[in-house]
DNA sequence: ATCCTCCCCTAC
DNA sequence: TAAGGTAGGGGAGGAT
């Protein structure tokens, strides 16, 4: 296969009905206290920015940076719109390179020359230039408003922004908008801005951004505007059923299709209904022997279904592996014992460095390849397993494939896509059905092999494993140098091991080897198929340089979107020269510093093949169709049968369990388009503590259905509208004593330290049990416990016998931690009644334990449906109440109008006098407050200095001397407060005190000049001043005149070495200097990414 | 700081 | 017909 820009792995070609996304629904409805973005707030700023102290400003504004030099010319070429370039489908034929048509949003908004001047993303020239274009956009607000244009005020108190190509466009909308009272935000800097998302189509980071927020379809305004009044938005709510990759289903020719097929379905769903499924759904019968209903639905969906098998394929052969490994020891043990000498070093676990030698094995098409063993006559042409076979479903069949063969996927044909889609790429197209036991079969053979050779193993999946061979290797290098033989060992090694595994197998399987996982996952991409490749670390920059960020392990599109969106490219050669702080910033600071260490082909992840489960669970979220609340209720205590099998088997016992629900967004059609799929849904999780009899952990079918099923009821459900139940069991304990797990065990053996036995000798292979029949036996501590009481009677006894007020006391626990599983009786006229089973507590002695409060009773639940949004079901929110003063009041989301007082308290903790507080503006309050937290987050010790920090309004405006006269830090001897504390290495700095930012900077360059300064002190200026930029608008002109600050100081002492690059220092002094400005120059493009994203340009320091 | 909880995301 | 599961890494934000 040719080697493209866009790689056999990497997704994209999407369309509109169906994108790619683990996000199953867009949660438009959520509720919040959305406040438009007022035009106060940019009236504090300005307020704000008048306090500042001229002088200053102006002798700053005469500083000139380096990096602006070129500034003004060099702003990223902004795709506001990452959405549609990612919309076209895939050529069908094969390899075609893709023009990339990429649709692109104009960046300015209306043909108006003043929008463009005044709206436009434009760089900033200056800081003067900056506010007079804020000051403009207030001014066109205010009067598009309030005075000239607006016609209606039927979007008052609406504030919009467009997301991405619209019908009608951006113009169009705009204008409704403004002429009906509305205001329009070109811009989205933060959430809060805005009270709506208007959109056709959204990328799943968009989605998932956008999550919260009220999201909606353009009709919204326009039929509003023809109805003259505003439309209720949930009547318009945008929702996209999406799925994960490459499940499109839409033909590979017109890429605009989704938007203008959504756009002519009006008023609801964005994604079709599937006619075959309604009606098959029509009829009663059909319905209760196919979906979740039809008794025996659980076993026989868990038979069935792929994606459950691959996941117990891949426990249960780490399994094996861990128990072939400890065999491997305790041989090794023995021999030493015997004073045998063990012919290697002690198995690889935590070798570092690059000595070692990595392979990464996986089978080719695995589960078209174990297909085509028995059907040789298929082999060459293309071929998808799927459950459809045949002519099943015509065209119309939404059946997955799970796997395509090389012939297929040359027609664009991808795992996971739909076969009907795939047909439309090749029509010829031929299935074959799964064989799971034969896959399992093959795999272990496969394992076999690489055990025979391996240090170590980490199984991957049913298909792919991670094989540390450094002795093998390093015995064959040997053995290669004494002959002088030109071959790469590891190349021939893997060869050799391909040859075994094909000769076990009759597949063929890929080998990628490198010093570290992440290159040895590369090299199999490019050894596919039926190769080996070995990458060593002088091919990594030229690698790197044709590599999508995809491409790389654990990079998807979430962070795809990302980089576009906050680094202006995916492109590893562009990313390249991005800082480790800059990546972090963008993706996550784990996930940043991984991808800086991956572009440089570093990887320290070692093998990790013995790591215990931490939790254990089942879930079905296919064919979930329920007419009553009893049929739920079976479900529910099938599916905890199926969790307690899952737990014996592994001999573990609970303490926590997770209810997750799939339920229908009530903008989805009932019937998604994928036939008995989920559809859109909105996702819910709860967790309650499991208590098995007597309080313990348990493992007990009937403990977990109890509290799974009463955790459904609280939720308070129409059962028709369920469409997704998954068990999850947390904080295991070891199972003591005998459990029966009906597991067939089987072992494999690793490769011996001396005799090394032959290939596939060593596996006595029994077909895996989908799903041991139920022995009904919930380990040693329940199997006794079967006459007693159920735990909900023994806890209602419990509940009864206790004095009135201790019991009073626990409710009232229970219902302020809101998870307890025994809410008592089901409230009145609940959409899932509570259905009393025998032994079951009489209603006359229901507790006077009050429903919880998340069990409202329909009406308002009807009413306020979305309060419950986004499966964070908070039933008593720990902390949304009143309005505490925490970390969310410095958050950027928070409304600007939001800003309430906190308490005193929260102030003397934060070691600010209140009464001094009191007394600020509120613009001065809110900075105090980010200022006082940051302070403190970075590791202030109020209680031993004793001091107070003691604020007053004058201290935003900086001393006149302090700020004019250099040397800065001879102006005020008494203050940098920076007490450095002896660590393990260098100084860290605490602040005890400090008067404002601008000091506090002072004071940490003085402290350091010395030194250089510190990653963490770096970091926490770079975190302020983003935070700055981000918040509200006052922070800004903070961070500017902050960085500003900065900026003299180290010319005052540096600034020989401004225009220096890294390059050739020898003395102290020089290192000294480049460390301070690399951190500034790091810093700089920090605050500039988000003034980017922000404004639209770049930060000037002129 | 460090933990925990509730997500989202990723891989096969 | 069709079988959209599952565990763990990681981030955000609150509790301790
Ligand atoms: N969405 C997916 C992806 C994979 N699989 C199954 C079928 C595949 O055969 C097997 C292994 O997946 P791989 O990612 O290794 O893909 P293949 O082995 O099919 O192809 P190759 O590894 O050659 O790229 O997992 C699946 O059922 N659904
Ligand atoms: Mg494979």
């Amino acid at each position: 296969m040719p080697v493209l820009r866009s790689t056999p792995f990497q997704t994209r070609a999407l369309t509109g009905m169906e994108r790619k996304a683990n996000v199953y629904r867009l949660k438009a409805s959520a509720v919040q206290d959305f406040i438009t973005a007022t035009l106060a707030s940019g009236s504090q700023s300005s307020e704000y920015f008048e306090d500042e102290d001229p002088a200053f400003l102006n002798a700053l504004d005469a500083t000139v940076l380096p990096g602006d030099v070129q500034a003004p010319a060099n702003s990223v070429p902004e795709n506001n719109d990452e959405s549609d370039s990612d919309d076209n489908p895939e050529p069908p034929p094969p390899g075609q390179p893709q023009p990339q048509p990429s649709l692109k949003r104009r960046r300015y908004d209306g043909p108006d020359p003043v929008d463009e001047v005044i709206y436009g993303a434009a760089e900033f020239g200056n800081f003067g230039q900056y506010m007079k274009r804020k000051r403009a956009k207030l001014q066109i607000q205010n009067s598009e408003i309030n005075t000239t244009t607006a016609e209606t005020q039927i979007f008052k108190g609406v504030t919009v922004y467009v997301n991405g190509w619209t019908s009608p466009s951006v113009q169009e909308i705009r204008s409704l908008l403004v002429r009906n009272g509305g205001i329009f935000e070109p811009y989205l800097a933060k959430h809060s801005m805005v009270t709506h998302i208007v959109t056709c189509a959204l990328t799943e980071a968009k989605m998932r951004e956008f999550k919260n927020m009220k999201v909606v379809r353009p009709e919204w305004l326009t039929e509003s505007v023809k109805a003259r009044y505003l439309l209720p938005w949930r009547d318009f709510v945008f929702v996209q059923d999406a799925r994960p990759a490459p499940a499109s289903t839409q033909a590979p020719a017109a890429p605009a299709q989704p938007q203008t097929a959504q756009l002519q379905i009006p008023r609801y769903a964005a994604d079709a209904s599937n006619p075959n499924a309604q009606r098959a759904m029509a009829d009663a019968q059909w319905r209760n022997a196919n979906t979740s209903a039809a008794p025996g639905f659980i076993k026989g969906y868990f038979e069935h279904s792929r994606l459950h098998f691959l996941s117990a394929s891949k426990a249960q052969l780490q399994e094996l592996v861990r128990e072939a490994q400890a065999r491997a020891e305790s041989n090794l043990e023995q021999k030493e014992k015997e004073n045998l000498e063990p012919d290697s070093p002690a198995k690889g676990k935590g070798r570092a460095g690059d000595g070692r030698v990595i392979m990464h094995c996986d089978f080719d098409c695995f589960f078209v390849a174990a297909g085509l063993v028995t059907r040789p006559q298929m082999r060459g042409k293309p071929v998808v397993v799927c459950h459809s076979q045949g002519a099943q479903g015509g065209s119309s069949s939404t059946s997955e494939i799970a796997c395509a063969s090389y012939e297929a996927r040359a027609f664009g044909i991808k795992n996971g896509m739909s076969l009907q889609q795939a047909r439309k790429l090749c029509p010829t197209i031929l299935t074959v059905p799964y064989e799971f036991e034969r896959y399992t079969d093959l795999s272990l053979k496969f394992y076999t092999v690489l055990m025979s050779h391996a240090d170590d193993v980490q199984a991957v999946s049913i298909d792919e494993a991670l094989v540390d061979v450094t002795t093998a290797v390093s015995r064959l290098r040997r053995a290669a140098e004494s002959v002088g033989s030109p071959h790469d060992p590891a190349k021939d090694f893997a060869e050799r091991i391909r040859a075994e595994v094909k000769q076990a197998t009759q597949c063929e399987i890929s080998i990628g080897i490198s010093h570290n996982i992440l290159l040895a996952r590369l090299a199999t991409r490019r050894a596919k198929p039926a190769g080996a490749l070995h990458i060593v670390a002088e091919d990594v920059p030229a690698l790197m340089a044709t590599l999508d960020i995809t491409n790389l392990w654990g990079f998807a599109s979430s962070h795809r979107e990302k980089a576009m969106e906050k680094l202006g490219s995916t492109a590893l050669k562009d990313l390249a020269s991005k800082s480790r702080a800059v990546l972090s910033e963008a993706l996550g600071k784990k996930t940043g510093e991984k991808l800086y260490n991956a572009i440089r082909g570093i990887d320290d992840t070692q093998l990790s093949s013995d790591k215990q489960r931490k939790s254990v669970s089942a879930e079905v979220n296919y064919g979930i169709r329920f007419e009553s609340s009893e049929a739920a209720e079976k479900f529910i205590f099938d599916l905890a049968g199926e969790v307690e099998v899952r737990l014996n088997e592994i001999k573990m016992l609970g303490r926590t369990i997770t209810l997750k629900i799939m339920k229908r967004d009530p903008s989805a059609p009932v019937e998604p388009p994928k036939f008995l799929g989920h559809g859109a849904c909105e996702v819910f999780n709860k967790q309650t503590p499991l208590v098995g009899p007597g309080g313990r952990a348990t493992s007990d079918a009937k403990a977990i259905g109890d509290h799974a099923w009463r955790i459904l009821q609280s939720f308070n459900f129409d059962p028709k509208e369920l469409r997704g139940i998954g068990i999850q069991i947390q904080k295991l304990e070891p199972a003591v004593g005998p459990v029966n797990t009906g597991a067939n065990q089987r072992t494999l053996n690793f490769k011996p330290m001396e005799v090394r036995r032959p290939p596939a000798a060593a596996v006595p292979v029994r077909p895996a049990s989908p799903a041991a029949p139920n022995n009904n036996n919930a380990g040693p501590s329940t199997s006794a416990d079967v006459s007693l009481p159920s735990i909900e009677e023994v806890d209602q006894d419990v509940l009864d016998a206790l004095p009135p007020e201790m019991r009073q006391e626990l409710e009232d626990a229970w219902r302020r931690r809101s998870e307890s599983p025994f809410p008592g009786k089901a409230p009145a006229a609940p959409l899932i009644p509570h259905v009393p089973r025998p032994p079951s507590r009489p209603p006359s002695r229901a507790p006077s334990i009050a429903p919880q409060s998340a069990v409202v009773l329909p009406q308002r639940r009807s009413a306020q449906p979305t309060r419950m949004h986004q499966g964070a079901l908070r039933l008593a929110p720990r902390s949304g109440g009143g309005y505490v003063i925490d970390k969310t009041s410095i958050h950027p989301n928070r409304p600007p109008n939001a800003f309430l007082r906190p308490t005193d308290a929260d102030l003397r903790n934060l070691n600010i006098d209140p009464e001094v507080f009191a007394l600020l503006p509120q613009a001065v309050q809110r900075e105090q407050l980010t200022v006082a937290r940051l302070i403190k987050t970075r590791g202030a010790l109020p209680e031993v200095s004793g001091e107070r920090l003691i604020l007053k309004p004058k201290k935003y405006i900086p001393p006149p001397n302090l700020f004019r006269q250099p040397p800065p830090y001879a102006k005020y001897p008494e203050k940098p407060k920076l007490r450095t504390q002896g660590k393990s290495k260098g100084e860290k700095v605490f602040f005890t005190e400090t008067d404002d930012v601008q000091g506090l900077l002072e004071a940490w360059v003085n402290a350091f000049k010395r030194f250089g300064p510190e990653e963490k002190d770096i970091e926490f200026f770079a975190k302020f001043l983003v935070q700055s930029v981000e918040s509200a608008d006052t922070g800004v002109e903070r961070a500017v005149a902050v960085v500003k600050w900065w900026l003299v100081l180290l010319r005052r002492y540096w600034g020989d070495y401004e225009h220096f690059d890294e390059l050739g220092y020898d003395a102290e002094d020089a290192k000294v200097a480049e460390a301070w400005w690399k951190a500034f120059r790091d810093v700089k493009e920090r605050i500039d990414l988000v003034a980017r994203k922000k404004f639209g340009g770049k930060l000037s320091l002129r």
